[in-house]
RNA sequence: GGGCGUUUAGCUCAGCGGGAGAGCACUCGGUUUACACCCGAGCGGUCACUGGUUCGAUCCCAGUAACGCCCACCA
C-alpha cells in the first residue's frame, strides 16, 4: 500500500480509502523501528510527558481515546519539530477495584471466598487475574495510533515504583508529614475499607427526620435525627449553651429510649439552637461532628456496628443491617411513643463510595493521614507564582479552591492488594517506619493495610523516571512538559502529584502546563454512564470509520475545558474528511505531482496564492497548538485543505496542469499536500503517513520535519486574484442556479473587466463556452466586483427569478447603506470613535452605494415580463 | 449552605465592544475523467430576559430565569 523508494507505483490507490487496510501494518511499523522511544543522550530538546495511568481494569472508553489524542498530537508535533519524545505510559494498580474483581474471580473459578485465602495466595492471585485480564486498554491505544514509548511502560505496583512508595513513605513519615490517628473516616461497608474525602460522593436524596423525645416528664427533650439506628450509640445530648429553652436541663441525665443507658444533656457551641428543637443526640463513634463534640465532652465512644454496617449492640436489633435497623428501631420507639414527628421524605445529602456507590458510613478507627497543610500550601503557590500554568486558566479558581482547603488525606486501605503500608509493629507495641533498604528486626509485624491507589498515582510524574535514583531519565525529563487530563481529575491526582512532587524533587513542580480536557458526552449532551445505557465503545466506531476518524472527530470538539457531546455523525464526518484527503493526494499521484527539485520562482496565480495561504496556515497552526486549541486547530485544516485546497486550488491547478506552467503547478501540488499531511499527521497519524509516503517516498511522517512559515511567500497580488475569481465565479453560478440551467452545461459567454490573470479561470470555472460567431447574449450579470457577463442561455431567461434574486440582494445593500450613512450622520459616532473604525464605515457605506446603483441597473436592464 | 459555569441557526458548538459563524440536518440542481464518504447553489438566528455603561453591546456591568457542575460534618 505506502510505497517505500521512489520505483514503487505511486497512483495504485483505490478511490476510497480503507482504514483497516493501512493503520495496523503502520503502528507496527512505527514501533519496530523505535520511531516513539525517547533517547535521553540524543541531544535534542527534551519533550516529556505522562500518559494518565488508566486503571489495569479498564478498557478504553471515549475519554480516554479523546485524552489521548491530545496528547499524541502534542507529542507527534513536538518530535517533528526536532524535540526527543517521551510519552510514557502504563497503568495503575487500582487497589479496590481489582481486589473486588479478584474476589469476583476466586469465587467463580476456585468457589472460595476471600476469607479462604491466605494474604499472600490472595496477592498471587490477583497478580494471576492481572496477566490474565489486566491491561486490554494496552492494545486498544495501539490501534488508536498512540506514539507511546512501551519501552518505558511502567505500572504502580512494578519494583521500581514500589520502591518509590516506600522511599516516600518512610521520608513523609520521617518528616512527621504521615501520622496514624484514630479518627472518624469514610468507611465503606461493602469494600469494608476506609476512603478519603474525596472519594465519597455527595448526592441529594430523600430520607426521614425522626423527631424523638428522650427522658421523661420534666427532664425530657426532644432531637431530631435522619439516622435513628445510630441512638443505640449515644452517649449525650447536645444543646446550646445560651438556648434559654434548655437551661435547666444541661448537666441532667436523661433515659435513652429502648435501652437502659441514662446520658446527660450538655451544652456545646457547635449546635445550632435555630434548627429542629436545637437540641442534638450525639453518637461519637458514628458521626464526624458528633466525635469532635465527644472529644471535647470526653464522651464514651461506643462503636454499635461492624466493618459491615451490622448492628453489634446488644439487644433485639443485633445482626440487623443498618438501614433494617432504621426501619427497626423507629417502629419500636412509635410503639413506645416516643415518636414526636416524622418528616418523610427529608431531602439531605448522603455519601455514597465513588468505587460501589453503597452509602459510606462514617467509621470511629485507627489509620494513616497525611498531614497536607505545608504541602498543599507548596502546591498553591507553584500555581499562584505561575510555574505550573492551567489551561484553560479559568481552573485556577477551582484548584485553589480545593488545595487552600485541603484537610488531611486518609492513605490506608484495609485491601490486600497494593503497597502495604512500611511501618512494622514490635510485640511490645511499639512502632517504626522501615526504609526499603532496612530489615524490620525479627518479630515484628509489619501493618495490615495498603496505600490508597492515588498515593502511588501521585509519585507518577517522577517514579516512572526511576526515583529516587539519579536516572538520566529522571535528569532529562522532570519536570515535564505538559500534563493532559480531565477536569473532573483535578483534585483526585493533578493536586495530590503536586504535593508529592514539589516535596519529593525539592520543589521542582511535577510538569509545567496542565491541559484540562472536558468530560466526553453522548449526542444529546448527557454524561455517558452503564446506568443510562448510553456509553459508547470507541472500538467499535474504529472498526466502521477508522481510528483517524474517531481521534479526528473527537479533536475537532476539543475546546479548553468544555464538555463536548459526540455522535455516529460527526465520526463519519471526519471519516469522508480523510477520504478526502486520500482523494485529493490521488489527484496529485494521477496528476504527476511532485515533491523534488525548488519551487517555481514565480508561479501562477492559483500556485502563488496556495503557497501564500499555506504560510498563513502554518503560524496559525503553530499558535493554536502552543494555545492547546484542538478544535481549532482541526477546523482550521479541516477547511484549508477542504474549502481552499480541494475546492479551488485543484479545481485552479485543472486548469494549468497540461499548459505551459504544468511543471511548476505539479510542483506546488506536490508542496501544498506534503505540507498539508505533515500539519494534519499530529491528529490524524494514519490516513497522512500513507498518503505522505505514497507521494514523497519519504520514509515516515513520524519522523519528518514539522513545515516551517516561509514570510517571502506572502503574495498579496495573487491573494487578491484568486479572491476575485472566487467572489465573481461564486455569483455567476448562483446566476446559474437562480436560471435553472443544468451546472455541467457549457453556456456561450463573455466575460468583461476580468483582466487577463483571471479571465481564463472565471470562464472555465463558470463552464463558460466560446461566444461564436452569431453570440447573442440574453443575459448579462454585473458583479459585485464590476466583472461583467453576458451569457447565451439560448432562449429567454427566467425573468422572475432574477428580479426575486436581485431584489434580495437590493434588501441587503439597502440595509447596509442605511446602516452606515446614520452611522456617519451621527455626530456622537464621528466625533468619539475611533478614525480606522469612521473610515471603515464610510468604506462600506460606498460600497453599498455602488452595490446599490449596480443592482438597480441591472434591474432597469431586465426585460418586462 | 457556599462557589463556578452555561444559555448564539432544528441539533452540537465557535465567536465575545464596531459587518451574526462552522459541522451536521434541511431545500433545489448535478453521470463537471480525485472523491456521491462527492460537486454547485440555497433556506435558516429580536445571540435567554430586564435594566445600565457606551457614539455603538451577542460581547462589558447589575439583576432575573432555566439548566448544569464542583465543594460542604448542621442533626
Amino acid at each position: 500500500m505506502t510505497a517505500q523508494h521512489p520505483d514503487t507505483p505511486r497512483a495504485d490507490l483505490p478511490t476510497q480509502y480503507r482504514p483497516a487496510d493501512v493503520e495496523g501494518p503502520l503502528y507496527e511499523r512505527w514501533v519496530e523501528r523505535n520511531y516513539f522511544t525517547a533517547d535521553p543522550g540524543s541531544g535534542k530538546p527534551p519533550f516529556s510527558l505522562v500518559i494518565p495511568p488508566p486503571n489495569v481494569t479498564g478498557s478504553l472508553h471515549l475519554g480516554h481515546a479523546l485524552e489521548q489524542s491530545m496528547m499524541d498530537s502534542i507529542t507527534r508535533r513536538a518530535r517533528m519539530r526536532g524535540h526527543d519524545v517521551l510519552w510514557l505510559p502504563g497503568m495503575d494498580h487500582a487497589s479496590i477495584a481489582v481486589n473486588n474483581l479478584v474476589e469476583r474471580y476466586l469465587a467463580e473459578t476456585e468457589g472460595k471466598s476471600r476469607a479462604e485465602y491466605t494474604r499472600e495466595e490472595f496477592i498471587d492471585k490477583a497478580w494471576e487475574w492481572k496477566r490474565r485480564y489486566g491491561g486490554q486498554i494496552l492494545g486498544q491505544m495501539r490501534r488508536l495510533g498512540d506514539g507511546v514509548d512501551w519501552t518505558r511502560e511502567r505500572f504502580t505496583m512494578d519494583d521500581g515504583l514500589s520502591r518509590a512508595v516506600h522511599t516516600i513513605f518512610k521520608r513523609l513519615y520521617d518528616d512527621d508529614l504521615i501520622y496514624r490517628a484514630e479518627r472518624i473516616i469514610n468507611w465503606c461497608p461493602r469494600d469494608t475499607t476506609a476512603l478519603s474525602d474525596i472519594e465519597v460522593e455527595h448526592e441529594e436524596e430523600p430520607g426521614e427526620l425522626v423527631s424523638i423525645r428522650y427522658g421523661d416528664g420534666d427532664n425530657s427533650i426532644v432531637v431530631a435525627t435522619t439516622r435513628a439506628e445510630t441512638m443505640l450509640g449515644d452517649t449525650a445530648v447536645a444543646v446550646h449553651p445560651d438556648d434559654e429553652r434548655y437551661q435547666h436541663l444541661i448537666g441532667v441525665e436523661v433515659a435513652l429510649p429502648l435501652t437502659n443507658r441514662r446520658i446527660p444533656v450538655i451544652a456545646d457551641e457547635h449546635v445550632d439552637p435555630s434548627f429542629g428543637t436545637g437540641a442534638v443526640k450525639v453518637t461519637p463513634a458514628h458521626d464526624p461532628n458528633d466525635f469532635e463534640i465527644g472529644r471535647r465532652h470526653d464522651l464514651p465512644m461506643p462503636t454499635i456496628m461492624d466493618e459491615r454496617a451490622v448492628i453489634t449492640a446488644p439487644g433485639p436489633f443485633q445482626g440487623l443491617d443498618r438501614l433494617e435497623a432504621r426501619t427497626a428501631i423507629v417502629a419500636a420507639l412509635r410503639e413506645e411513643g416516643r415518636i414526636v414527628a416524622e418528616k418523610r421524605p427529608y431531602q439531605h445529602a448522603v455519601g455514597h463510595c465513588s468505587r460501589c456507590d453503597t452509602i459510606v458510613e462514617p467509621r470511629l478507627s485507627l489509620q494513616w493521614f497525611v498531614r497536607v497543610e505545608s504541602l498543599a500550601k507548596a502546591a498553591g503557590d507553584a500555581v499562584r507564582d505561575g510555574r505550573v500554568r492551567l489551561v484553560p486558566s479559568s481552573m485556577d479558581g477551582r484548584y485553589f479552591q480545593w488545595v487552600d482547603n485541603l484537610r488531611d488525606w486518609c492513605i490506608s486501605r484495609q485491601q490486600w492488594w497494593g503497597h502495604r503500608i512500611p511501618v512494622w509493629y514490635s510485640p511490645d507495641g511499639d512502632d517504626a517506619c522501615f526504609g526499603p533498604d532496612e530489615t524490620p528486626p525479627p518479630g515484628w509485624t509489619q501493618d495490615d493495610d495498603v496505600l490508597d491507589t492515588w498515593f502511588s498515582s501521585a509519585l507518577w510524574p517522577f517514579s516512572t523516571l526511576g526515583w529516587p535514583d539519579d536516572t538520566a531519565d529522571l535528569r532529562t525529563y522532570y519536570p515535564t512538559t505538559v500534563l493532559v487530563t480531565g477536569y473532573d481529575i483535578l483534585f483526585f491526582w493533578v493536586v495530590r502529584m503536586m504535593l508529592f512532587g514539589l516535596y519529593a524533587m525539592d520543589g521542582e513542580v511535577p510538569f509545567q502546563t496542565v491541559v484540562l480536557h472536558g468530560l466526553v458526552r453522548d449526542a444529546a449532551g448527557k454524561k455517558m454512564s452503564k446506568s443510562r445505557g448510553n456509553v459508547i465503545d470507541p472500538l467499535l466506531w474504529m472498526d466502521e470509520y477508522g481510528a483517524d476518524a474517531v481521534r479526528l472527530s473527537l479533536l475537532q470538539g476539543a475546546n479548553p475545558g468544555a464538555d463536548q457531546a459526540v455522535n455516529e455523525e460527526w465520526v463519519k464526518g471526519a471519516r469522508n474528511f480523510c477520504n478526502k484527503l486520500w482523494n485529493a493526494t490521488r489527484f496529485a499521484l494521477l496528476s504527476g505531482a511532485t515533491v523534488d527539485g525548488p519551487l517555481p520562482e514565480a508561479g501562477t496565480g492559483p500556485d502563488a496564492w496556495i503557497l501564500s495561504r499555506l504560510n498563513a496556515i502554518i503560524a496559525e497552526v503553530d499558535d493554536l497548538y502552543e494555545r492547546y486549541e484542538f478544535a481549532k486547530i482541526a477546523d482550521t485544516l479541516y477547511h484549508f485543505a477542504w474549502d481552499e485546497v480541494c475546492d479551488w486550488y485543484i479545481e485552479l491547478a485543472k486548469l494549468s496542469l497540461s499548459g505551459p506552467s504544468g511543471d511548476a503547478t505539479r510542483r506546488v501540488l506536490g508542496e501544498v499536500l506534503d505540507t498539508l499531511l505533515r500539519l494534519l499527521h499530529p491528529m490524524i497519524p494514519f490516513v497522512t503517513e500513507a498518503l505522505w509516503t505514497s507521494l514523497t517516498g519519504g520514509e515516515s511522517l513520524v519522523v519528518a520535519d514539522w513545515p516551517e512559515a516561509h514570510a517571502e511567500r506572502d503574495d498579496p497580488a495573487a491573494t487578491a486574484d484568486i479572491a476575485l475569481i472566487q467572489d465573481v465565479v461564486t455569483e455567476g453560478r448562483r446566476f446559474r442556479s437562480d436560471q435553472g440551467v443544468n451546472p455541467a452545461r457549457s453556456v456561450p459567454g463573455a466575460v468583461s473587466g476580468a483582466g487577463p490573470a483571471t479571465e481564463p479561470a472565471i470562464r472555465a470555472l463558470l463552464r463558460l463556452g466560446e461566444p461564436g460567431d452569431g453570440f447573442a447574449p440574453t443575459a448579462e450579470l454585473t458583479t459585485a466586483r464590476g466583472v461583467t457577463i453576458a451569457f447565451d442561455l439560448s432562449g429567454t431567461i427566467d425573468v422572475g427569478a432574477e428580479r426575486a434574486r436581485l431584489a434580495k440582494a437590493r434588501a441587503v445593500a439597502e440595509k447596509e447603506q442605511s446602516v452606515n450613512a446614520g452611522k456617519l450622520a451621527n455626530e456622537a459616532f464621528t466625533g468619539k470613535a475611533p478614525e480606522a473604525v469612521v473610515a471603515k464605515v464610510r468604506d462600506r457605506l460606498a460600497a453599498a452605494e455602488a452595490e446599490l446603483a449596480r443592482i438597480d441597473a441591472a434591474l432597469e436592464a431586465l426585460p418586462s415580463e
